[in-house]
DNA sequence: AAGCGCGACAACCGCAATAGT
DNA sequence: AACTATTGCGGTTGTCGCGCT
């Protein structure tokens, strides 16, 4: 390494580095250094233009926030749309996602889709066990629902869990005290049962149930539940985790 | 009024790919 | 060819504001 380049590396180490939410001055700074000197070399930036940030934090907040065809405000309906059918095909590709949708970053889309597209899929497919189950127990019910799918239909905002429902799985076991318990769950949800069971906590099943992937419905209480839980009442008969 | 929980969004981190020397 | 710097991506964490108790 040369003299210059260690020169370089010495002082940003040394140099007291801001983290955190930018202030209206650093913002102001990067944009008056970009539109003299134009984007990109992030690191000569982040060294010449004063901020005391980290090229890479210089460069986020510049395609994130302050570039100015940066839309802001909620995605359309078209958007939203758009980000379900891409996302089916190509999966947590953000970034490629991000381009065809002109002005909205790859962080506005994956944050989009944790806080709201996961917890409503989640939701929705709680109503659909329920109206599912619902006809399973009382025949003569001719208006509930023959399958979950049909929930599913003509609702766009169903997509991303629709092949999940195609192996919907629907079964029933009696624990060791002799109750007899219903549950419905996924292929998916099994494997990851089969996972919790060769693990000594239960601290991923809650990861797993808030992202919806190895939960599974308790109908006799009408609740979701981890793996873990489901595992309990197999082993032990009662719900040690409630 | 204070504390808490939650949702939404901003920012950070680690890693891999690529460019430059 | 080998090494270093830079860039970009996806996952994760942090922060803030708001509503509820």
């Amino acid at each position: 390494m040369s003299e210059k380049k260690g020169a370089i590396k010495y002082e940003e180490e040394t140099m007291e580095l801001r983290r955190g939410p930018w202030t209206l001055e650093e913002d102001s700074l990067l944009i008056h250094y970009i539109a003299s000197h134009g984007e990109g070399r992030w690191n000569l930036l982040a060294r010449s233009s004063g901020l005391k940030r980290t090229g890479k934090s210089c460069r986020l907040r510049w395609l994130n926030y302050l570039k100015p065809d940066v839309k802001r405000g909620n995605l359309t309906p078209e958007e939203q749309f758009l980000i379900f059918e891409l996302h089916s095909k190509w999966g947590n590709r953000w970034s490629r996602i991000a381009q065809q949708l002109p002005g909205r970053t790859d962080n506005e889309i994956k944050n989009y889709w944790r806080t709201r597209v996961q917890k409503q899929a989640k939701h929705m497919k709680m109503d659909a066990v329920r109206c599912y189950w619902s006809n399973k127990n009382n025949s003569m019910n001719q208006t509930s629902l023959a399958n979950p799918q049909e929930y599913f239909i003509n609702n766009p905002a169903s997509m991303p869990i629709q092949d999940e429902l195609q192996n919907m799985v629907f079964n029933s076991f009696s624990n060791s005290s002799g109750d007899h318990q219903q549950y419905c769950t996924t292929i998916n949800d099994l494997e990851a049962l089969d996972l919790s069971f060769n693990m000594a906590d239960h601290s991923n099943s809650a990861v797993a149930e808030d992202i919806g992937v190895g939960s599974f419905m308790d109908m006799a209480h009408g609740q979701w539940m981890s793996c873990g839980l489901l595992e309990s009442y197999c082993m032990n008969g009662v719900a040690n985790d409630q």
